[in-house]
DNA sequence: ACCTGAACACCGTTCAAGT
DNA sequence: ACCTGAACACCGTTCAAGT
């Protein structure tokens, strides 16, 4: 690096060597959104961080549905596929569902973008899917159902990260006198809930739940499970 | 009404009646919500639609947050939580989740805003959790595990919400070669669900697989449901 | 090919001025 | 009390001009 920290303005020009790339706009992008949040990752925010002009990033990302398809892309790297043809078809789901939430619960802002685009093919989500149903389909579910099964879970994965977001005191109830129970319930709520957050507490309730319901269909299909 | 349709700019000063009230800005605004989707329902767009100035707004909703809070409320009014204490908790449970399900998809970009602000005390979606929480601790739930509980199926009525605004062919893998089972049980999922949206069939399945995994915590509690 | 710089059509919000 | 009008600090995107 140079003596001094501040870039000096470029002038006009194309640069001798490139100063963006498409991996280096979304690596940054990411940590703005972790850093300061959905508005804090602006394009002009993300211009600024990397010293370059706004209109710079158009040579390297299409626009920022572009931008939102390659963070995504980065956010899904961390979900966990291994445990399919290796555990049985419930612990892996179980593996696959904490791994999914948690890596989109460590980015909230990427979560509502998620259900907005269509996933281009070729990507690491194509071959998240294709993990993910060859180990059901192996374990003997029929395939008619493995879709819809996969995508329900997926509801609760998605909304569980999208909760994990929202403040831990989202719902208090406060002092309202027309709210006895919802009082109770709340405290008694978190008093179990002791340490952990409220909402890791409910997701793991309620994955164990639907895995359970899971379970006792996959055994009424009467195929033998792993 | 006058001969105009256009109305005539007012000009400077109070108005003899007010033009504006909170509910008629919050309606305009659901409504250009549906209409136009989310970038059509800024302030300044229901200004533009209310024939007024955005500064004008400011009179009656305390800025961007009041407004997504009171079409939060103006959208939770249709939640039917009329089955708790009449029906067994069960059956109860399904029609508020199908109902809070379907009235959140019918507005799409709310769903991404509940997440994000608490709840003001006092208001109908405190009387939901009110009537909620009664009918569970009534059918024999034990009070520290009601709250998790109701949060882990709010987290896949939620996370269905948002599924069922992503379009229906957001998860085509293409012609990806790489994607074969992929490719075939997305096919097989969908010629099951017939007539019906995939995200319907999901949700439902989801939902009939967590209630059963609730059912069996419920008997293990060794008391009587309904 | 890859950057700057200017421009365009948007945002939410504040606040003085008018009635 | 409730509106206009002007202003401020933002957006995403396009495109000619420069190297």
């Amino acid at each position: 690096m140079a003596v001094s920290d501040k870039p000096q303005p470029r002038r006009s020009g194309r640069p001798t060597t490139a100063v963006l790339s498409r991996g280096l706009i979304l690596e940054t992008a990411l940590r703005l959104l972790d850093e300061r949040g959905e508005s804090g990752a602006s394009l002009r925010e993300i211009a600024r961080e990397l010293g370059v002009r706004p209109s710079a990033l158009y040579n390297h990302i299409a626009g920022q549905d572009d931008l939102i398809s390659g963070i995504r892309e980065l956010v899904s790297d961390r979900i966990d596929v291994s445990g399919f043809g290796e555990l049985p078809w419930d612990e892996a789901m179980e593996r696959w569902a904490r791994s999914y939430r948690n890596a989109f619960a460590d980015h909230p802002p990427t979560i509502a973008l998620l259900g907005v685009l269509p996933i281009a093919t070729g990507t690491r989500t194509s071959e998240m899917y294709e993990a993910v149903f060859s180990g059901l389909i192996a374990a003997g579910w029929p395939e008619p159902e493995v879709l819809s099964t996969v995508v329900g879970v997926e509801c609760l994965i998605l909304g569980a990260a999208l909760d994990h977001s929202a403040p831990d005191n989202m719902l208090d109830p406060g002092d309202d006198p027309h709210a006895p129970t919802f009082r109770a319930v709340y405290d008694a709520g978190h008093a179990a809930a002791g340490e952990r957050r409220l909402t890791d507490v409910a997701f793991e309730l309620g994955l164990s739940a639907m895995l359970a319901g899971l379970r006792a269909r996959h055994t009424a299909f009467g195929v033998a499970g792993g």
